[in-house]
DNA sequence: CATTTTATGTACCATTTGGTACATTAAGAG
DNA sequence: CTCTTAATGTACCAAATGGTACATAAAATG
């Protein structure tokens, strides 16, 4: 579908299609701008990240960040908005309605667990916008939004296991993801001083795995009625 | 008694007390440095902080700085280690030996949500450094010793509860640490774009007694053989 | 076809930033 | 009493930094 509409485009009068090739060339450097920033961003934070570099790791020029995001504050904000909608994104494609409510909870922080590993970048942002305390997220007006379906998720399984009595009644799943993404977090914002202060290798593959299994465990022995060994 | 080696240090002959002064104004303008820069380096990290605000904030002039320390980084690095310095020597000061197990953790737990609470700068340092990949912290010789005391407290407690049959056998002690400080890191670290996110005002003393309860909880849960509800 | 708008390249700038050269004052050493 | 060393004040600098003025090629518009 998608195809068939981009070919149209294509193959319009040579005018539009031109165009549409000019346009195409702003989005591409938009985004390669984008992404050359959030990854500038993310490893050194908004103060630490020069413009100028960033500008040369472009394949254009520092003029054109500020063509087309005004500043090195707008630049950052746009990356952060753009790290914040790509992890949603991909965190709400996890189908977990056909499984019982307890694999369904194994399987939500599981996953999220191995989703914030393999998005340090992300990771790496929203530690530095803590240290703004939010100034650049409060900004943005759809990052609720955004994040509304994370809860429901969850409220979802947990009603469904407290339904079935294999879940307490009278939690707050509010409460359950703030523990639930603390535990997953932290296990990567705060594995290099962390590794340092207990000389532990904490991004080797039997730590992870342990570290993952540990948690999924206090998440379900948090909520479950009977947890068992 | 150190008030007597102080006094006599005072009364001494002329020449000494004259000495003795001068090192302590050179003592005292290192710790005013120390202090200025540790809150301006916990507001705004390493690269965000700058030498210049940092000396006007002092009592005495920039080329004290580097008298004293030698370059920016350098200072950094001193402020590091005299936050985690304080506040390890501060969380050592628990006596836990005469609760039951249960008890300990449950103290040990809330204890340290509520230190991490009252100690926000220096989780915006170790924030700050794990986005320096704890390049800084890494330099510093006795990090390590300094933190030993608090997996030997909660191996303490741990090993007492299976003794006495309340906590399940098989559990790491280091792990359980871990996840404690996930949890109560987390609260003081990302309250802000939590707070963003799901519009909550993660500071209020409600949502602050409601998320200890339920993390100790989480803690207990874990650990215990037969948590109850 | 003339004019306006979009998108980009080149060269430049004012300010800020981390850091230092030089002078000075007071104390310690022989 | 002279010489060295510790500690501090004043003035300054080279480099880096975020940002911009000016020009231009190509496309949109009327």
């Amino acid at each position: 579908m998608n195809q068939v509409v981009h070919q149209e485009a294509l193959s319009d009068t040579p005018e539009t299609s031109a165009a549409a090739r000019r346009l195409a060339e702003a989005t591409r450097t938009r985004a390669d701008i984008l992404d050359v920033a959030a990854h500038a961003f993310s490893e050194k934070g908004l103060a630490g990240a020069r413009i100028n570099e960033i500008a040369a790791a472009t394949r254009t020029r520092k003029l054109m960040i500020y063509y087309h995001f005004g500043s090195k504050e707008a630049l950052y904000l746009a990356t952060l908005e753009q790290k914040y909608r790509a992890v949603r994104e991909r965190e709400s494609q996890l189908a977990l309605d056909h499984m019982s409510p307890e694999d369904a909870l194994r399987c939500l922080t599981s996953v999220t667990f191995d989703h914030h590993i393999a998005n340090e970048d992300y990771i790496r942002m929203v530690m530095s916008e803590n240290i703004n305390r939010a100034k650049y997220l409060r900004q943005s007006k759809d990052v609720q939004a955004l994040n509304r379906p994370a809860i429901h998720t969850l409220t979802n399984i947990y009603q469904r296991g407290v339904a079935s009595g294999v879940f307490r009644d009278g939690l707050d799943p509010a409460d359950i993801h703030a523990s639930i993404s603390a535990l997953v977090f932290f296990n990567v914002s705060n594995r290099h001083t962390f590794g340092v202060i207990f000389s532990q290798d904490t991004q080797s593959p039997a730590y992870t795995a342990t570290r993952r299994e540990n948690i999924v465990q206090m998440v379900l022995r948090y909520v479950k009625n009977n947890p068992t060994n």
